[in-house]
DNA sequence: TGACAATATCTCAAATTCAATATATATTAA
DNA sequence: TTAATATATATTGAATTTGAGATATTGTCA
């Protein structure tokens, strides 16, 4: 009856991930963003064409989802579905010209958002952090 | 044009606790319990009588949700509300009977599969993760 | 070839979430 | 006391997410 949760870097781990996609979604509102969206364009603005498949592999959510994401991204003309002729079964996915410039105005703040979470962590302990959660993924 | 994101620790961290949270998903289906739910009664478990706000901050989800979650455990007979004669605006929330013995057997396995994932850490390293996390949280 | 499995996307209903607002109660200051 | 402000919970409605299944296409292998 006394601590919430015996395992403190479970607790602190998704805790602190929450804190994150709560702050990062006030900022992303800004630009008229859900965080859903915005993950699809940071794919395509530093991988370049992608398959809605490969989209959603990445950001983790399901084919429902990514349907509903991309046409909300089409409507508002910031990416493109091109069907592919090798395989007609597969649709590519581009950042339109419009998409390409706001991502580009976008990103540097964001980094700097992001990277703003970490600045008291030294090099090396970042990379111990990054070991730490390789290890624990992969348990997952 | 290469790597999907230029903040190595920030990305695992967000890749990480997504598994973790689509994992549990599923192990708690098995129950017919959402995370949310399951959180709720985690905080009840532990932390006894709360106040429908002390669960809130808590697992950090809006009133909305904690009404639309709370209704769906008091349906399911799990829990119970209790008006609070000091402070009539305020609501206790407790397990009930079944609640409790339905989460004395849920919680010996639900920190199994936590646990499990972080076996690969040494005690050491569980300690640095949680520092590194700390830091991190403070930045937010 | 033909049957069957696998893959990519879409559709739709149900569940869940948040934001904004409403309601009731409590606290504070004039 | 009264008015103004703060707090706790509930309600509403729109947006988002999932899960199951539909459709179309491709791959496999007997």
């Amino acid at each position: 009856m006394e601590r919430i949760c015996t395992n403190q870097p479970f607790f602190l781990l998704m805790q602190t991930s929450k804190a994150i996609q709560e702050r990062l979604r006030d900022e992303m509102s800004k630009n008229n963003l859900s965080i859903t969206e915005f993950s699809v364009l940071e794919v395509l603005y530093y991988q370049g064409k992608q398959t809605i498949q490969q989209i959603g592999n990445r950001i983790l959510i399901s084919s429902g989802s990514m349907t509903y994401v991309i046409d909300k991204l089409e409507q508002k003309g910031i990416i493109k579905r091109n069907d592919c002729r090798e395989d007609r079964r597969v649709i590519h996915i581009t950042l339109t010209a419009e998409g390409m410039e706001m991502m580009d105005n976008i990103m540097p703040m964001y980094q700097d958002i992001v990277d703003s979470f970490f600045v008291d962590l030294t090099g090396d302990e970042s990379q111990l952090l990054v070991n730490f959660l390789k290890k624990v993924w992969n348990r997952v």
